[in-house]
DNA sequence: CTGAATGCAAAAAATTTGCAGTCTG
DNA sequence: CAGACTGCAAATTTTTTGCATTCAG
């Protein structure tokens, strides 16, 4: 875990940005909270109980950093706000997502799924795919066996 | 084409949901501008040409129950502005887009592609699918060409 | 030291809401 | 005619920006 820390830190390193206490505070927040789709808000929030200081525009302008270095996905459930989502390490491709509408719940699928479907695009639509997003809507397994 | 607007004044109908000339226009604008992914803010500019009275407001409302009824499906790329896409007649599940990183341009792709991954969520998550979205970011086949 | 980074407050952008007046079924 | 619908303006919500100050390398 440490070292997933340290990994980031050389990251922003080698793209010549400063490593300052808010960016390491809220890359930090962002590991604990892997599991979860936090908003910029939510991460300020969290961020804001370690270190008190810090300003919800520093958080927007970090993640934007870290989105735009890789280390986090923006992704969007159609809920208003955008949500920041931590790659995997060593992920080939971002992970997809299923989310509830009886609940609102969202798991991941880290499996690939998608390289057949891909080869499909690439070749019959002469599309050069670097990344894709996809995401199921519907009943999850909790909520499924509820209904029953 | 014609016959597509009586339709889904019919849906809004038997969803006891009134006619008003605002809505037709909507639709209508919608209609005209299938190919397009239309935010709130284009569909109200172009809504005002024909009927200059109509309020920002309207269209949001009108939007939201289109996309109620699954007349038309909202979606999110990722910059900060909905847009909203007509449903094809008939189509049992929602299509897919191509995003490129290069020009901006968005692709429709209707095939369903995924009816395998589908199978495959529904069995290994135990989560019931009902829509979904999936996106593919890359170079479209008009930059390809022009970067070789 | 020096430019990059921060915090704050103000601005911008997108969407929603309240309400009095209007219109559809 | 009654309740649904509208336009307008004001309010909210989310995100961005300007700028004086601070700090990491």
């Amino acid at each position: 875990m440490e070292s997933r820390i340290e990994r980031i830190k050389e990251q922003l390193h080698s793209a010549s940005y400063k490593l300052t206490p808010q960016r390491e505070v809220t890359v930090r927040v962002l590991l604990e909270n892997e599991e979860d789709h936090l908003s910029a808000e939510d991460v300020y929030l969290l961020v804001k109980e370690k270190y008190p200081e810090i300003g919800l525009a520093t958080v927007y302008r970090t993640l934007e950093l870290l989105t735009e270095l890789k280390i986090v996905d923006k992704i969007n459930f159609g809920d208003g706000v955008s949500r920041y989502d931590l790659r995997r390490e060593g992920a080939t491709h971002f992970h997809h997502h299923l989310v509830c509408i009886e609940c609102g719940s969202v798991d991941e699928i880290q499996e690939d799924l998608l390289e057949d479907v891909e080869k499909i695009v690439e070749r019959d639509f002469n599309f050069k795919i670097k990344d894709h997003r996809l995401t199921f809507h519907g009943i999850c397994h909790r909520c499924h066996k509820e209904e029953s």
